[in-house]
DNA sequence: CTTTAAAATGTTATATTATTACATACTGTT
DNA sequence: AACAGTATGTAATAATATAACATTTTAAAG
């Protein structure tokens, strides 16, 4: 028979890389997240990079990839990252995950005109936030 | 008085850069392209990534973010790379830029609810072509 | 409780991607 | 010719990510 694995709870190492990002008010670095944790016995980069990948692949956080960060998922609806959406500030380099079910909607149902399915999609919005736009 | 630089012509690493990706049918990586241009002269990083920068800034190419590599730009309409869109198969990593006005047209007039102002993005597609939908 | 497959961990080394820093040369305007 | 801006060449290094392999932990199944 196949095996059935429990769902839903992180192991130690994921545990302390969820909860540093988590609580982070900016995306981490791999390597910013090593120095940290290092304190907690996590010495080395695979140790690291495998917690990310599974808590990408779990949906507990999402990649800005032109930033190599990382960050928390704030929504719930984002079901395992298929549909991710983020504002960047190219001044202070605020980031925050855009919360939008029409976009959301709207760029699930996008088909493009060379017949691909899109299963996912990650979009990444510049520009200047709020509070930077005043200065 | 502030001079006028001439625009619209490229250098020679650029040119001989551009070129490169041009012709593939493929994004390219930097150290790719840094092994196809070395019997070109160009022999180190900082030539390649300098003439990648001013590309990208130009809107002649764009990076791929997910994949760290870059295409020529196909479409005119994408001016200087404000609005981009592409679509990645992720079984033969086929990569096109997606050219749809509407899209492109939706995206750009995109406010978000936290009082942003957008000047550009950045939307990644992931899925299966047409062709390897069918294997 | 024992066996077992899957998942996670620990560790060393290495590969890949990108930048800093500094010296020099080219380009086109004044 | 002088100048400012742009581009180039080069060496060194920083930052990001993965390969490979041994070991341990987890929890379902028997
Ligand atoms: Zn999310
Ligand atoms: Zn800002
Ligand atoms: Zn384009
Ligand atoms: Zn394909």
């Amino acid at each position: 028979m196949t095996k059935m694995y429990k769902e839903n709870s992180l192991s130690k190492n994921q545990q302390i890389i969820f909860d540093l990002i988590d609580k982070s008010p900016e995306p981490l670095k791999a390597y910013t997240i090593l120095f940290y944790v290092q304190k907690k016995g996590i010495k080395a980069p695979p140790q690291v990079y495998r917690a990310l990948d599974k808590l990408v692949e779990i949906g507990k956080i999402h990649k800005i990839e032109s930033k190599n960060a990382f960050v928390a998922c704030k929504n719930s609806n984002c079901e395992i990252s298929k549909a991710t959406a983020f504002s960047i500030c190219e001044r202070c380099e605020e980031v925050d995950e855009v919360s939008d079910t029409k976009l959301s909607k709207y760029l699930s149902k996008f088909n493009d005109k060379k017949g691909m399915t899109f299963k996912r999609f990650n979009l990444e919005f510049f520009g200047l936030c709020k509070r930077c736009k005043i200065k």
